[in-house]
DNA sequence: CTTAGGG
DNA sequence: CCCTAAG
């Protein structure tokens, strides 16, 4: 057989001007020699449209070198009885990687990668310029030998002995080489084979962490790439084996596990993964290796129609790792449906499953930046960008250009893009992906853009991959600066855990990474719909956060506010440490589980566990952030710290009365014991009406230190929980009420302009109310005592505020009339 | 669950 | 700031 193809090389008289030309074309001759027709090559050959399974007369290989690193081949067999072949051939740094596709195997790609140095030699022509024929032959009848089969169909390997003996031998050696490639029946086993979890070999082996070992499977990922565990010991989810075979138990729903009557195909899916995994790994490795990867990939927006379609999850696939493994530790990975409905519903298979893909590579690579010591370099390279990408093509190409000055003006600014201002027509598109388009090695997979800027290109590739069947056809779409209006970004301890294009609406500028800003505003602007899908999605971060907070990665310090024993995080608040720390996968914890993982930390960071714990439950926490602190409370109070001994006594007194009565009375003596700040909640020197709040606060001094002297002391060890409210919140609240009049507590929580909601994540609607009701006992004073209290009060509600509250009590007084 | 009002 | 009753 090397006989037969060195022939056909000489009998071609080609001109090579690199190894990877000789290399490819020997590739191709092999094919002609095993008896295919050359119908197409080069650029003909990778056209999407053309039809290349109809019968073609065949070609000349002119052309086949005109792509630079890129040599395609279309075959049809002379005889017509075996499959179209296509063969593409990418030279990567000194390898050649030879990558196939069966017309009727499916969309599975099978690589092999050939040593340009090994097989080749400076002569310029053939069979000088060949070495190792025999080998390289064998190593092509090994990886073709389906395709070559005259006895069977091209997707049957298992029955390859029919074929050529040495081409058999080389298969079984090659099969034994990449034990992935197995059994092709798994290729075609439904519609589920999107499904990427964690035991898939593209999370590669030897690169854990965590402590959890290797997944099983082959190759590698992106530098770095690793399995986070996604729950805590104990729990599934915390092995990567976890999710290969579901093991009882309710599955992650990120997991995108097989319906209802799917069930039994989880043995194809995990294979037919495997099969495409493997095959397309090692090229991106080498890809990755050699820097011939895209910067960012350009657009990944998907149809719920692709998710049958196997090359449009493999296509993207590709782009995923080879943007997480490329791009900077944001491990931008944009999902968008087209259609706004589908985009909004969590439903999509599709969209579930590189999500989970993506949060785990996501948190992979945050992880590692974390460790990094350019970190912030890292992330300020981060250049991905969500942007509203017009259905149509949009206006003119100036658009592009402006909004390149736009941004680079900005560059040193987070950009964040409101709603009210977007042009309507650009709602009903979805989102893209816009990178800023930087000078880099062609990639053979993706072109690069045509010019730098933010114009939005697709690869021809991706172009027909992510269009197939819609409206439009364009590669390329302008993206009018006009969307992007520019806001200060939220301040910056908030920060987001990890993001899913489904929380972010339509029309909207959003950064994935590391360090990217919560994108609080965002999520409150939304509709209700899509916000209880945020807040799900929200919760079950929280919950991967829960993992860091266990460890001692959260302090107080790193939520930036001042009261550090009343701190909760909030539902929407992530403190920065959660990077540095294993983030773990969203997954559903329950209460309890909070106590299995057994942490004595500082109240506030106990707090924020319950609440992350209780918004893991579903849609709806079952309990609220007070009940929760309620909860905790009231074992305190029944579990004292210190080893006093009359500690003893007051558990026995408080376990026969209710806790929460038992809680009560211990922040009543918490602020009857103590001396300092507690003039909002009791205005006493502001005004006559605290008068009977504190004598009955005293009154129930009395009773209780009656009852049980041990009490008061215990309680005195306990900590008060005294959250002043800061300036700023203050000031958001009466921004609040300006904006929807008092009474409209949980909608004020939700404004998103000025960063209301920001601001006022650790108050809760029945907090704001009691505030707005101490600020206007205030504001009524006159003005003269409010005058005389600004001078001495060390309160640091400036008057000019208490004024505005003044003005809006009024306001609201008329239109209550 | 949210709000209002008492403590 | 907590608690609870009532929409």
């Amino acid at each position: 057989m090397e006989a037969a193809t060195l022939a056909v090389v000489r009998a071609s008289r080609p001109s090579f001007e690199t190894a990877h030309d000789k290399l490819a074309f020997a590739v191709h001759a092999f094919v002609l020699a095993n008896g295919f027709k050359l119908v197409a090559t080069g650029a003909a050959a990778e056209d999407e449209t053309a039809d290349f399974s109809a019968s073609r007369e065949e070609v000349e290989p002119t052309g086949w070198d005109s792509q630079e690193g890129t040599y395609a081949f279309r075959y049809q067999d002379t005889e017509g009885s075996r499959a179209p072949l296509y063969v593409k051939c990418l030279a990567v740094g000194s390898q050649l990687l030879v990558h196939w596709v069966g017309a009727s195997g499916g969309k599975v790609p099978l690589t092999l990668e050939l040593d340009t140095a090994a097989y080749t030699t400076d002569a310029p022509a053939a069979p000088a310029c060949y070495q190792r024929a025999n080998e390289l032959v064998s190593k092509l009848g090994g990886l073709l030998a389906s395709a070559l089969d005259r006895g069977a169909s091209a997707a049957t390997t298992t029955d390859r002995s029919a074929g050529q003996p040495g081409s058999s031998r080389a298969a079984e050696r090659e099969a034994e080489e990449q034990p992935g490639l197995m059994d092709p029946r798994g290729m075609r086993g439904g519609g589920g084979g999107m499904h990427v979890g964690p035991g898939d070999p593209i999370f590669g082996p030897g690169r854990m962490g965590g402590g959890v070992g290797a997944p099983p499977g082959h190759g590698s990922l992106p530098p770095g790439a690793r399995w986070d565990p996604i729950a805590p010991p104990g729990m599934q989810g915390f092995h990567p084996d976890d999710f290969q075979r579901p093991a009882g138990g309710r599955p992650h729903p990120d997991m995108a596990q097989p319906g209802p009557g799917r069930g039994a195909d989880m043995d194809y899916i995990i294979t037919e993964q495997r099969c495409i995994a493997t095959a397309r790994t090692s090229m991106m490795d080498s890809l990755l290796e050699h820097h011939h990867a895209p910067q960012l990939p350009e657009l990944m927006m998907i149809d719920d129609e692709c998710s049958s379609d196997h090359a449009s999850v493999d296509s993207w696939m590709v782009g995923l790792a080879l943007c997480a493994g490329n791009s900077s530790p944001s491990a931008p990975v944009p999902i968008a449906s087209r259609a706004r409905a589908q985009r909004m519903s969590p439903g999509s298979d599709l969209v579930d499953s590189l999500e989970s893909t993506q949060t785990m590579l996501g948190a992979s690579l945050r992880q590692d930046a974390a460790a990094a010591a350019h970190q912030q370099l890292l992330v300020e390279q981060s250049g991905m960008r969500f942007v509203p990408v017009a259905d149509k093509p949009a206006a003119g190409r100036q658009f592009a250009t402006t909004l390149t000055q736009q941004l680079q003006q900005q560059q040193q600014q987070q950009l964040w893009a409101e709603p009210s201002s977007l042009d309507d027509d650009l709602y009903h598109s979805g989102f893209g992906a816009v990178a800023a388009a930087q000078p880099r090695a062609t990639s053979p997979l993706f072109r690069p853009p045509q010019e730098a800027g933010w114009q939005f290109q697709a690869s021809p590739q991706l172009a027909s991959t992510y269009d197939s069947g819609s409206s439009f056809s364009a590669a390329t779409w302008d993206v009018p600066p006009a969307t992007l209006p520019l806001h200060a970004p939220p301040p910056p301890h908030q920060l987001h855990a990890g993001i899913s294009s489904l929380d972010i609406p339509y029309g909207y500028v959003a950064e994935f990474g590391a360090q990217a800003p919560l994108p609080c505003l965002l999520r409150r602007a939304v509709s209700d719909n899509v916000l209880d899908h945020s807040v799900h999605q929200q919760h079950r971060y929280d919950t991967g956060l829960l993992a860091s907070v266990a460890e001692g990665g959260v302090g107080e310090d790193s939520v930036g506010s001042q009261g550090s024993e009343g701190d909760t995080v909030g539902g929407y608040q992530h403190p920065q440490h959660a990077s540095q720390q294993p983030l773990g996968l969203p997954v559903s914890h329950s209460a309890p589980n909070v106590s299995l993982l057994g942490l004595e930390r500082s109240n506030s960071t106990v707090r924020s566990q319950l609440h992350a714990a209780a918004g893991s439950r579903g849609g709806h926490s079952a309990a609220s952030p007070r009940k929760l602190s309620l909860k905790l409370k009231s074992q305190r109070s029944r579990q004292p710290a210190g080893p006093r001994a009359s500690a003893t006594a007051a558990p026995a007194h408080a376990s026969h009365r209710p806790a929460r009565l038992a809680a009560r009375r211990s922040v009543v003596l918490a602020a009857a014991t103590s001396s300092d700040d507690d003039e909002e909640y009791a205005p006493a020197s502001e005004s006559d009406l605290s008068e009977a709040e504190v004598s009955g606060v005293a009154g129930e001094v009395r009773r209780s230190s009656g009852g049980s002297p041990a009490l008061k002391h215990e309680s005195s060890t306990g900590k008060k929980k005294h959250n002043p409210w800061s300036l700023n919140e203050t000031e958001a609240l009466v921004e609040g009420v300006r904006l929807l009049g008092p009474s409209k507590w949980a909608e004020i929580k939700k404004l998103t302009v000025s960063g209301i909601c920001s601001l006022l994540t650790n108050r809760s609607a029945v907090d704001l109310k009691d505030k707005w009701r101490n600020l206007t006992r205030v504001a009524r004073l006159s003005k003269a005592v409010l005058k005389s209290r600004s001078h001495k009060s060390t309160s640091d509600i400036p008057l000019e505020l208490l004024l505005t509250v003044k003005e809006l009590m009024e306001l609201a007084k008329v239109e209550a009339e």
